[in-house]
DNA sequence: GTCTATAAGGAGATAGAC
DNA sequence: GTCTATCTCCTTATAGAC
């Protein structure tokens, strides 16, 4: 059950790759060495490039949606009637990326790759992170729409993507926790880092509306 | 001065390559084909594909942060004392991406260009994005200090990358206007996006800090 | 399921005529 | 400055032995 077959070392490898260098800039021959196995072993595991892309994201993606709506099922349980706590929500949405930085594949790239799947999955790759991120988009939003009832759901669109955005930025960014903008020596603490993503999150979805200059609430 | 010469016409090919495909999936044969230019004309204007992506990420952004700049000098020769108003440093510091809807080069590819570069900017072009963004990071930063003076740097500086990140996020996301998560019906308005994103980001600046678990204040 | 070998084409880069 | 032609290497993918 838990043994490292080819198919697994192969995940592993591109989906170490794909963080690092992007889904374009990776070949599979870099994977395959990697990985330390045959270059033919992959197409006959996945397929194609593409076909092996789907599957590290969905890898990735789909414990994590899973996480998240059961942390939203939770909460819309205790509150079967009237406005759900935002910050519930928030942190619903947030806690599965947050735990992977414990991950055991890694700390760096596992995180990165997430970014990477929402910033550079346009063109072909884009049906398919709508398969997987569909239902959850769907069901946050209307979780944000009891949470903050006063905004309309277009509204309520940008600010997820706001938030989304801080999140995979955060989490992504290469390089970021050398800029050293300003002396910064402490190494970033998981749990620290978290809640200020939460709080930055939280207080930018509780902003006053703005005036919106063509018809109101839909 | 106005006249279509050869490095501007592949500069423009290859930036709307790049913002659609990628720097890595961008390869400079489409380039040249998109910009009805010889192959050999690309080396010979910019040397290497690395320094042709340098050109097109240093004409977007030099500008930017020049506006920037502008901007924030403006507002600091205001209040050269005390207190920043914090939405006029956050509105300094996203105005000139809003001008980029209304970029006479386009309104799709130019904006997510600039979503690539924040996000896909690893590896070898780290050093070049330190050197265009580095300037106006530690401008920012500092005002930032001024704006929200109850709050450490480090704080500031991971409010500073929630912002950009969901500017970024926001601009630069495919398909993130045909998601249809909830019938949303109206084209987004460049005005009213702009003022979301204020409102978010401004919100989010101001949020209580967090529960630090270590040493305060630096 | 895994290997070697190789196909078939695309990549960045350059030499040299004009 | 621009072109054609070409070099060399790397890419994905597959055929076929084991």
């Amino acid at each position: 059950m838990s043994e490292a077959s080819t198919k697994d070392l192969i995940l592993d490898a591109a989906e170490q790759q794909f963080a690092d260098k992007g889904f374009a800039g990776t070949s599979l021959r870099a994977i395959m060495k990697n990985a330390d196995v045959n270059m033919a072993s992959i197409h006959y595991h996945f397929g194609s490039k593409e076909a092996l892309i789907e599957a590290v994201v969905r890898r990735i993606a789909e414990p994590i949606n899973r996480e998240r709506l059961a942390l939203l099922d939770d909460l819309e349980a205790s509150h079967p009637e009237g406005e759900l706590p935002l910050r519930g929500v928030i942190v619903a949405f947030l806690t599965p990326v947050k735990r992977l930085y414990a991950h055991p594949r890694g700390r760096t790239f596992f995180p990165r790759l997430m970014g990477r799947m929402t910033m550079e999955a346009g063109e072909e790759l884009s049906p398919v992170m709508a398969s997987i991120f569909g239902e959850t988009g769907a069901r946050f939003m209307a979780a944000l729409g009891r949470a903050v009832p006063h905004l309309d759901s277009e509204e309520v669109f940008w600010r997820l993507h706001f938030a989304i955005g801080a999140m995979a930025f955060a989490i992504a960014a290469p390089g970021i926790h050398h800029h050293n903008v300003h002396s910064i020596t402490e190494p970033p603490d998981p749990g620290t880092s978290f809640d200020r993503l939460v709080n930055f999150v939280t207080a930018g979805m509780e902003a006053p509306a703005p005036t919106v200059t063509r018809k109101a609430n839909k």
